[in-house]
DNA sequence: CCGCGACACTGAATCGTTTCAAAGCCATGT
DNA sequence: ACATGGCTTTGAAACGATTCAGTGTCGCGG
């Protein structure tokens, strides 16, 4: 019952506890017999390496913390399935934690991950609040911005131009003959939906009768995109959108189920409707939606990999900024009017 | 750079490292200006506890251990999340691991966890081996299992009563009039599967002229699901089914496109469909899906509530099976036929 | 004035692994 | 016979927090 040590191990296998260590680390170093007999011992004991003592001497986890702004958000689990396979590749677990866009969680994550020395972060975070990020590096621990774009040369990190997916957006609301254009999304604080904001009126700017509206919403999720549906259904039918660009598919999806219900408002006849993420779900809708795809799984994979190398050239390393661009995908919810 | 420890704490403040622990640990055995004076030289030296070492100390780490069968699966992201939050009013961390139904990566996560100390294992198996569990026992981790009944005492577990809920999906297939019913689903190592599909049965067999045919999955996914329904698509509309009943709600989003598209089958008209888990995205879909909704969330926070009264009644704990029962949602896609 | 308990604090031992300087062993070449 | 170098193995030190038996101090009652 109480666990067993190399010292077991190496007791039982006639050898030094050094020995075991290396026929665990480094079996090129010790001869095939002495090898034999130590995992004989081991199988017999069922010995487990004890990771806490590992990490205690080694002086920091093999783990990379990771925070998102939404787990239920299947572009956050398919950035950090991402992330996850390329962390396997070196041998690193992921600690996933979620901070519901609030930055006390955030915080409480930070924390949790500095008490474990994790090997580094990953975090797509709430504010602009780089303060808590610093100390994250005073402490050695490499910090790697995800989903957000920085000119910030202490961090590294991997996004989507966010800008130029707002654009694409609104750029095919205004190519499918629309121009009443309404914007969904929020909070603020949230660089995704600022810079798809901005992107969207780029595009709007460029066509003189074009006009864009934002309804400002408490969170990206279902619930809240409902909310701002509801609000668009119950206007006079003279006083509508005939566009809506949802920050996310969430939203999105949102403001379809608010805009259907009742047979209310139809997509996409009255109202266009693109989203933003092209989660696996948005094909599936009500009205399978348009939306902006963003390669999630990459961003993951792209995020460890810088991680890992900051990791291992621990100074003078040169941060980088890895910006994929965002691809339109056209479904029924925006298709031209009749 | 090079971290400080309880000692320069120690050191700075003037007092033994054994205080310092003291002051973190049990402050009401410390006088108030020592604590004051921990406490600045906390602060002063950007003091962090060490976690590796407070477990390595502890024997165990404060963080439980969860494998899920599909992390893609809202189902299992809210039973986490209720895990999660029930676990943080214990000062736990779970760490979320994604078997993906497959047997290897579920013991790659148990080693892991084995090797982590972990506090206590919520898992959602794969298959029916139990000799992987039985060592954990063993190692005195206490093991909950989720979403899967069991009569084995060995084990505390949390589940919802699925032979009672595939029943209910297709009583109310039979009790809207259908009699052709196809079950969707699959492999058939997993219990959630074997048990729905034993409900089913039940049901059909109260039915005289109701049968039940079975198309069965690899796995769970909407991708597998939109497989299956191109089969049944592409039958001969006189071979085809009135109804299916899909083991859970992403295989139904996957017979729900492949049906609809084309507008080849109508739902419910020609075909009525029926889920099992109620995601969120259920009520979403193209056509809003009824299902069979189980307490999500709830599992989690019961799972994680077994768990730490197990860990802290090291022998002689009595194991629970909680069992929760399911209900049926009715939507759009089961509607009675005209 | 002594003894006793309460309280605050100390510091060495401990957890289990890894590391590394040093030692042991053996064969080869001179 | 001995030095040399290459393997293999050894064992003590180190990582950092916690614990606990023990030291010291103070105040109060007898």
């Amino acid at each position: 019952m109480a666990s067993t040590s190399v010292r077991d191990v190496a007791l039982r296998a006639g050898v030094s506890v050094g020995t075991v260590s290396n026929v665990l680390n480094r079996p090129g170093k010790v001869s095939p017999s002495t090898i034999e007999r130590v995992h004989a011992a081991i199988e017999a004991l069922g010995f487990v390496r004890n990771d806490a003592a590992r990490q205690l001497r080694a002086g920091r986890s093999h783990s990379i913390g990771m925070v998102v702004l939404d787990v239920s958000n299947p572009f956050f689990t398919d950035v950090a399935r991402g992330a996850e396979d390329r962390a396997a590749d070196e041998h690193l677990t992921v600690l996933l934690g979620n901070s519901d866009e609030n930055a006390d969680r955030e915080n409480a994550y930070l924390d949790l991950f500095e008490e474990q020395r994790v090997h580094g972060v990953l975090i797509s975070p709430v504010g602009d609040e780089t303060v808590r990020l610093e100390r994250l590096l005073r402490r050695g621990i490499p910090t790697v911005l995800v989903d957000r774009q920085t000119d910030d040369d202490r961090f590294s990190s991997v996004a989507v131009d966010d800008v130029a997916g707002g654009y694409l957006a609104v750029r095919h609301l205004l190519d499918t003959g629309r121009r009443r254009i309404v914007f969904v999304g929020g909070p603020e604080s949230l660089a995704q939906v600022t810079d798809r904001l901005a992107g969207a009126r780029t595009a709007v700017g460029e066509t003189s009768d074009a006009t864009l509206d934002v309804i400002e919403t408490d969170a990206l999720t279902v619930l809240q995109g409902r909310m701002a549906g509801e609000r668009i259904r119950d206007l006079e039918p003279s006083d509508r959108p005939d566009a809506v660009f949802a920050a996310n598919d969430l939203l999105a999806m949102g403001v379809l189920q608010a805009l259907s219900m009742l047979g209310a408002v139809h997509v996409p006849e009255e109202i266009a409707l693109i989203g933003y993420d092209d989660i696996d779900f948005a094909s599936a809708a009500i009205v399978p939606l348009s939306s902006i795809r963003q390669p999630s799984a990459l961003i993951g994979h792209t995020a460890v990999d810088l991680l890992v190398r900051e990791a291992a050239s621990p100074d003078g390393f040169v941060h980088e900024h890895v910006v994929f661009q965002p691809e339109l995908v056209v479904r029924a919810s925006t298709a031209r009017r009749p």
